[in-house]
DNA sequence: AAAGCAATTGACCAATTGGTCAATAACGAT
DNA sequence: ATCGTTATTGACCAATTGGTCAATTGCTTT
């Protein structure tokens, strides 16, 4: 054997998740990560591979961690239906009361921005969704009520994203809850 | 006097939109924008600004033109608010069957990346998505159904941009077409 | 036709981009 | 202790970024 890695992988792979997240792909550059990670370029590039790597392993944390919470969350299956999109539905309207709420969601920012031109990012964010969808249906039980209530979940996060607020997203909440 | 622009501003308008509309502004060079409008440099930044104006004139152009026709489309009152809602919704299914569909709505491109972290691009977006909600709110009269519907709408265009296809657009259309 | 002015151009700029690599440092095995 | 291996570092790279500007072009007015 030889040297040892001297960082935490799974705090890297936290700070990549984070950098990626408030930042998107192109808004990103090496200083970002370089201070996220308290990494340099080059142990970066060793053990992860080239930029593109590094957000497909933030895509892969989040999937891992934030989406893999809320698909947890959506198979408790002591809570109600409702309770349980009711919780869903709360994420935006807690999300439009802090600074952090604003980064929106990775996978529908990656979907936006980089899902179109990058077939990596579309197969990583078509993989996730699949996945959040899942857990919806188990919650509703029909297919085209989870597609919905999907749509209203990444609507409102952009919506957040534009700066509108708790009283807009508790309308989504309510308008989404009365479909069930 | 003296010499005359050689370019029809309302040509390098569309073309600006487009551009910006299809790479979003951080994946926007000015060698795409050169090549857009056919001006080099010099003349766009001696004509509108630097490149956050031109993005700038960009949104102002998307929201003239293309929001406007959805709010008219919105406001043709031989329509039942149904149909006009099944034509609004249809657009995301449209989309899913074209490359330019998999551009999304500039609007929600600039909430999700550029909002967030510019003042101008919030005020814009903000007064552009008002703009759509109060049409939306003339055909169902509630708001909080037009706040739902305006997610609905916004989330199905992200998910086109992931790469679903028609059958989800369907699915999200039918399911908003029953809460109204 | 000469003068004045604005539009256009292309060369140029400093700063930043993502990426590479030789040198160094820190370990385990012998 | 020495050797081999691997992690880490910082200097370095070419390419590209957004932006500037002096020179040129084309028009209007006199």
């Amino acid at each position: 054997m030889a040297r040892h890695r001297e960082f935490d992988e799974d705090k890297v792979l936290d700070a990549l998740k984070e950098v990626f997240w408030q930042y998107g792909f192109e808004g990103t550059s090496y200083t970002h990560i370089m201070k996220a990670t308290g990494l340099k370029k080059g142990s970066l590039y060793a053990a992860f591979g080239d930029k593109r790597a590094l957000y497909q392993k933030a895509l892969h944390r989040y999937d891992q961690k934030d989406i893999s919470s809320a698909v947890n969350m959506l198979h408790r299956d002591n809570l109600t239906p409702a309770m349980r999109i009711e919780i869903l539905m709360t994420g935006p309207v807690d999300a439009s009361q802090t600074d952090k709420g604003r980064w929106g969601c990775l996978l529908c920012n990656a979907a936006v921005d980089q899902a179109p031109t990058d077939k990596d990012t579309e197969d990583t964010v078509q993989a996730s969704i699949e996945r959040f969808k899942a857990a919806i249906i188990h919650v509703v039980g029909d297919e085209e009520k989870a597609d919905h209530i999907l749509g209203a979940y990444f609507g409102a996060r952009v919506l957040v994203k534009a700066g509108f607020g708790k009283d807009r997203m508790k309308n989504i909440r309510s308008a989404v809850l009365k479909t069930l």
